[in-house]
DNA sequence: GACGCGAGTCAACACCCTGTCGAGTGTTGT
DNA sequence: ACAACACTCGACAGGGTGTTGACTCGCGTC
């Protein structure tokens, strides 16, 4: 997983013009205010006025901070991602270890990230269709996820652990995709979802059994 | 697949109040406006004026027929999972004959209805975070194909071709999901994607391992 | 200690889109 | 002829976004 980090809070291009000065409890005052309201509602139904008011602020005075509404999710966005890659940490390279319990490690970390802020999670989901911004910056972000994967599965083939089979990259995407899609069904809770408490469970069962065709693979 | 038949273009609710009428073709020219402006740009970027053009009224008179441009979308929804569940017929009922060409031909053929009307389910993804309706109607289909799924898993299961794992709708649930995102990514293109022509046969390999263990399981 | 400058603030405006209301038009059965 | 119904649209109200231009305030400078 290799991050590109940025210390949290100075994103790259969003959020304000350059220059600190005493506006900055302003700007975290719209965030801290936007991920509170998205637990309440969607986000769609949250206006800028909302966020400005919510902030102590006017409506014109929210420009002053962001560019608009969706450069706030953004913004908290970076932070979720940046938690979990920190929190994946480096469990990929130990994975002759113990293969199923580092693979667990992951997806459950992964889990834990997300869950913890699943009110951002769902806001993303629920604008990835409108917003070509949030679309790439989650597309980076797979990306980076499904290439870690990638060589993951590259090395347990090559140690012998894992049968060749599926190109890596392909597999790798079909299960960093299973995982984004079930987990949102599972924080949403409409529609046909695994339950909270067995979900990483079964996501681990298909990891395995897809990349070796046994849920008890071999340490080295 | 127990699918709940309308005939085609009578949908339950949604759509204008019964009774045929000289009307029926303005209902049907909105309706392809929608389809094909859809091809062209996102659902959020039509506006209730360009249908109502397209189809060659006034907008006041789109509301005599739709009572929101998301009532168009449901209908073309309706109409493509009609479609879908047609073209899976009763494979899953055969399984027993050939299970590695019944799942791919069940794969193959949803990807050939989705990927038939790619403009309307990427426009359905667009507006699930949004669009209450379009997520119960989507959980509704989705929760039919788990169902099945599970039902044809526990059926391997039984005759012996399948061993024992995780809860048949858990893994029901898990590969429909995968499946779902992994179309989408293929279709929107965006963010990291299998190759259209390899999709299907990616997504069965997922799919033979998650249930068999084995990419090649035994017919009765 | 006035002066200028830039950060920060907001009332007011222009714009676009949605949804509704009420007053029409034409056709059709009696 | 006429009532009833399907159908149509001009005009309005409401709510959200993004921009403009003027204003305040702190602070370093001459």
């Amino acid at each position: 997983m290799t991050a590109a980090r940025t210390p949290t809070g100075a994103a790259p291009s969003r959020g304000r013009r350059p220059g600190r000065s005493t506006g900055d409890d302003r700007e975290l005052a719209i965030l801290a205010t936007a991920e509170r309201l998205l637990e309440q509602r969607a986000f769609g139904d949250i206006s800028i006025d909302d966020l400005a008011r919510g902030a102590g602020i006017s409506r014109p005075t929210f420009y002053f901070y962001f560019p608009s509404k969706d450069a706030v999710l953004l913004t908290l966005l970076d932070r979720v991602t940046e938690e979990a890659d920190a929190a994946a940490g480096d469990v990929l390279d130990r994975l002759a270890e113990d293969p199923r319990a580092r693979w667990r490690e992951l997806i459950g970390r992964f889990h834990a990230a997300f869950g913890g802020h699943r009110a951002v999670v769902l806001a993303c989901a629920e604008v990835r269709g409108t917003n070509a911004e949030v679309r790439r910056l989650w597309a980076a972000v797979l990306e980076r996820w499904v290439q870690a994967v990638q060589a993951a599965i590259e090395g347990e083939r090559r140690r012998g652990a894992a049968p060749d089979g599926l190109p890596a990259r392909d597999l790798a995407i079909a299960l960093n995709s299973m995982n984004e899609r079930v987990w949102y069904a599972t924080f949403a809770g409409d529609g046909p979802a695994v339950a909270e408490q067995d979900v990483v469970d079964v996501l681990l069962d298909v990891w395995l059994t897809a990349i070796y065709r046994s849920t008890a693979p071999q340490p080295a």
